[in-house]
DNA sequence: GCCGTTTTCGGCCCGACTGTTTTCAGTCG
């Protein structure tokens, strides 16, 4: 997969055209292929061999010869050319917020600044304020962006920031004048990474908002503060920012604040060709500037003649094309889900009890759950014996006889070994209800090697699902290098679900990768891998990722009643 | 540099905030 690499040369490209000052919809239509190519569920060296890379959108004839010369000679002639006319620290100072193209030249030619580090020398010393446009709060401010970038503004997982958005959100809903608020962005779209965290508020009275918005508790200081619009650093070091709308413009900021920009701009130009201009007010016709739609964000797809778009699928990829020939999912929602298929509990390495891990499951209304402990091999996480296992499956039976609210599947995580069998026989795993293999050992394997376990496991009858089918962690381990369309293929073969994962540092697989599953028509099963009760909450990051991958609830094995799920899962 | 129900040229999304300016450029989302 050498997608990210031709991606990220096409973003250096644009960093120096903007150097450069050139036509901005030039380094806009490099941004833009770089985005798309970043987000392709196929690896692009297959795009170029069946000869497809003009199909991809925002690539024409140009961006594909490069692209040619990128994979075929591991390198780009032009970015060599760009390369040499500007020092390559330039690029880094720009990433410093505040500073873009124009002051990065700037910096350069006059004072020859090449790197953060003579920059921050410059500052401290007031010597930057003899450039045109640039004081002593100028210099202050490259200051702290210096911070900031040094300290690395790493994005945070959906499940730092999701929360975190909740309780600013909790935190000011009271605030006199509030008639809705939101959180909008890349948290909305459910991205397994945010940077910045976005509110979106609809008051009459935005003075009040603003002002109790930069003097919550969380606050550590005040990025900016206008009359609409404020943003702030949290304790954490996280940007929130905030924008206060009238109420008759809430639905087109919707649109325009959950984004994404791509998406953003896609029906900007669609509304352009209509005659309608968008911005975050609302819908104007342009002959004659009245308003026509704002106030939902259903009525701003509506005037521009789409369907409303889910908030997961708006990525500029494709969704457009399908809303404007009806054929957007319907995607699964979180209401859709009668079941958690991987919990573990006090039997393995899980912190609660059987008995606890029902109550709660109960609590949040679901049909069926299935108890996945580890298996014996998997000694760090307490993986339990045979001995052990048919225990709890007794335990389980029990259970199920005198309960009535809620059906217990007697399930397993078992171990795929190195030669791809499991870890338990075949007559224990057969008194399982439900089987969820996957991979805890021997990461680094080629991926030859891998992808042979993994296929070699789903053709295991009693194997109903490949959990965490790449293995990664974010911030901690890579996913491992695997055939997946291989591993799709024999999924569907073989009628062997693939997890959605939803451990916010797994989320595996990927949303990017379950639209790539979809084509092959395989089941998913979301599982929590809950260890403690409070994880069984998780499951909305998986739903998000099936969202996002363009799941409906109907591949979605949890989401089936229990009758319907007992049949789906049959070898 | 891409793209086409304005189709092979001439368009290309739109507005808020800051710091520096006497009316705006640069940056950001």
């Amino acid at each position: 997969m050498r997608n990210l690499e031709v991606a990220d040369i096409f973003d250096d490209i644009a960093d120096f055209l903007e150097l450069k000052n050139e036509n901005p919809f030039r380094i806009r239509a490099y941004r833009r292929a770089s985005q798309n190519i970043k987000s392709l569920n196929e690896d692009i060296e297959e795009i170029l061999k069946r000869d497809g890379l003009l199909e991809i959108l925002g690539i024409g004839k140009d961006l594909a010869l490069k692209i040619k010369e990128i994979i075929t000679e591991g390198r780009l002639k032009y970015l060599e050319e760009l390369k040499r006319e500007f020092p390559e620290g330039l690029a880094e100072i720009m990433n410093i917020p505040n500073i873009g193209p124009k002051t990065a030249k700037l910096l350069y030619e006059k004072l020859n600044i090449r790197d953060i580090d003579t920059l921050e020398e410059y500052a401290k010393a007031h010597r930057l304020s003899s450039l045109p446009g640039i004081r002593e709060k100028t210099e202050e401010n490259i200051l702290k962006g210096i911070e900031l970038v040094r300290r690395g503004r790493e994005r945070m997982s959906l499940g730092i920031a999701l929360p975190l958005a909740e309780k600013i959100i909790n935190d000011l809903k009271d605030s006199s004048g509030i008639k809705r608020i939101t959180y909008a962005g890349s948290l909305r779209r459910m991205k397994e990474t945010i940077r910045d965290i976005d509110i979106l508020v609809s008051s009459n009275s935005p003075n009040i908002i603003m002002d109790n918005f930069v003097k919550l508790p969380v606050v550590k200081e005040i990025i900016s503060k206008g009359k609409t619009k404020s943003s702030i650093l949290t304790k954490e070091g996280i940007q929130v920012d905030i924008r206060v709308v009238k109420p008759d413009s809430y639905g087109a900021a919707m649109v325009y604040f959950t984004g994404s920009k791509a998406h953003n701009i896609r029906i900007r130009e669609l509304a352009n060709k209509k005659g309608f201009k968008i911005n975050e007010y609302g819908v104007f016709r342009k002959s004659d500037g009245k308003k026509i739609a704002g106030n939902e964000e259903i009525g701003v797809y509506n005037a521009i003649g789409l369907p409303y778009i889910e908030p997961e699928l708006r990525e500029d990829q494709d969704e457009i094309e399908a809303a404007i020939n009806g054929r957007l999912p319907d995607i699964l929602k979180l209401e859709d889900i009668k079941s958690d298929l991987h919990i573990h509990t006090k039997y393995s390495d899980g912190a609660n009890s059987l008995k606890k891990i029902i109550d709660a499951c109960k609590e949040l209304g679901y049909e069926y759950i299935a108890i996945c402990d580890h298996s014996k091999s998997l000694k760090v996480a307490g993986g339990l014996s045979e001995k052990d296992l048919m225990k709890q499956v007794g335990q389980i039976r029990k259970f199920n006889k005198i309960s009535k609210d809620i059906k217990i599947l007697a399930g397993s995580e078992v171990d795929i070994l190195d030669d791809g069998s499991l870890d338990f026989d075949g007559d224990i795993l057969k008194e399982l209800d439900l089987v969820v293999a996957s991979i805890h050992t021997g990461f680094k394997q080629a991926r030859e090697k891998l992808t042979y376990r993994i296929l070699k496991a789903m053709e295991n009858k009693y194997v109903n699902v490949i959990s965490h089918p790449t293995g990664r962690l974010m911030g901690a381990r890579d996913a491992y290098e695997l055939n997946l369309d291989r591993i799709f293929k024999q999924a569907a073969d073989t009628n062997t679900a693939i997890e959605i994962n939803a451990f916010p540092q797994r989320l595996d697989l990927t949303d990017i990768n379950c639209k790539r599953a979809r084509e092959f028509n395989v089941n998913f099963a979301i599982g929590t891998d809950t260890h403690s009760l409070p994880q069984l909450n998780y499951i909305r990051f998986g739903v998000a990722v099936a969202r996002r991958g363009w799941i409906e609830a109907g591949s979605i094995l949890n989401a089936l009643s229990f009758k319907e799920f007992l049949k789906r899962i049959k070898k």
